[in-house]
DNA sequence: GATAATATGTAACTCATGTTACCAAATTAA
DNA sequence: TTAATTTGGTAACATGAGTTACATATTATC
């Protein structure tokens, strides 16, 4: 018991919980907890759920490691994500219209997981404030996210994405001669784009006058026309 | 009052509340009400709440039409969405952890708005556990449908764009004889490419015998083809 | 400090898709 | 039914970015 409890401190679902409070949350409100999984697939490996199930309750992992998987026709398989202890699983699916797994989350090490059902989840959340506000929480950061994902995808020319990447160091540097804080290899990964091409098109920008450059510095020369690039 | 209980019937958040839970609900919970607003820009417009201000509360339109809308630095001004009667605006923002606001929100005829703060919202989902599945699901739904965007918005070439399109209309139409649900505009529209683009690759897929069509009707020739592209 | 490994810049080429234009087919209006 | 409008197919061309290869610069290792 008390590593189940030393674990859910670690759970961002409760986080600023102290041991009495979590103690007393575990005897109050109703969950299970899988031993052992029932499918095995031909490789041992433990299938938490499948792509498709319909999912009806949070997961937490309690010990082990899972792994979010997406497996194609041909056979490939792809790992999306990995949850170690005190992570969480299931908690926009469970609630969402459609609560259908949108990936396979597999075991190959035998974990264990606790899960709470949809309706004790509320039942959770109404009794204890501080874990309503937690998952609150959780679920609006990821929204955050996923918006800043999309803004980030849907910038379509390469002078786009550096433009976007130039300005956003812009308001977190405040100043103009940015300092890039990684490699041209790097920024070319985290832009999405190949490094020969991002080298070319920083040639441009400072040949269009939108930017002067050095090694990893990086002036911003007509502020204004980086704007005007991502409308 | 009735107008207001009217209104919050319409609300997202409301859903499945008859009148006497809704009368109740309103006189147990603290909201505040903006009956005008504070701040006029020189056009008339009421500025609701300005990019970067500080969000606290989540925000239901009572009455008029508010604009979302994005300022760029060169005038240009972008409208995201309107939000009429019954609209709630600022739920994801104000419970995540940098809650400003992501774009600016006006109203150009003198709205209504309630507000509702993070505390009493936290209160109020307590007391009320209808209340409490229905912001859930409201989160839950918005992370889906964000990647579900996500997801489409990845897929580099045409062709994938185009895969992934009829995949799910099989998925959906359950055979591989599909009926296009809309004209090649539309769909070139929807994929966020150019219509002679969109003929041109159909044509090239019809050569490497993925796909046969005629009209509307698109004929799957390899499944396995099309699902291989994707990946 | 010499050498190897890695990162970066540059150029030539390829390719996918946007762009434009034009004609045919289909649909709608008169 | 004819005329007008919209939709769709096709071709030629332009362009942006991926690809490959190679030279140079930087950094790490001994």
């Amino acid at each position: 018991m008390d590593t189940l409890i030393d674990c859910l401190k670690h759970c961002i679902l409760f986080k600023g919980l102290n041991y009495e409070e979590l103690n007393s949350l575990i005897k109050n409100i109703n969950y299970s907890i899988s031993d052992n999984c029932k499918n095995f697939d031909e490789s041992r490996t433990c299938i938490v759920a499948l792509e498709g199930d319909i999912c009806e309750s949070l997961g937490i992992v309690i010990s082990g490691e899972l792994e979010v998987q997406k497996h194609y026709a041909s056979g490939k398989v792809v790992t999306l994500a990995k949850l170690n202890k005190g992570k969480i699983f299931g908690e926009a699916i469970a609630f969402s219209e459609t609560n259908k797994y949108p990936a396979t989350i597999i075991s190959s090490n035998g974990s264990i997981i606790l899960y709470i059902s949809k309706k004790d989840i509320i039942a959770m959340c109404s009794t204890y404030p501080k874990v309503l506000n937690n998952f609150m929480q959780l679920l609006s950061s990821k929204i955050l996210l996923l918006n800043k994902k999309i803004k980030d995808l849907s910038f379509e020319t390469l002078r786009q994405k550096i433009s976007n990447y130039l300005l956003s160091l812009y308001e977190l540097q405040n100043t103009t001669a940015l300092k890039l804080p990684m490699s041209r290899k790097s920024l070319a990964e985290h832009l999405g784009v190949q490094r020969p091409s991002l080298s070319r098109e920083l040639v441009n920008m400072k040949g269009d006058g939108l930017i002067d450059f050095n090694k990893n510095l990086v002036q911003i020369k007509d502020l204004e026309g980086l704007y005007d690039i991502l409308i």
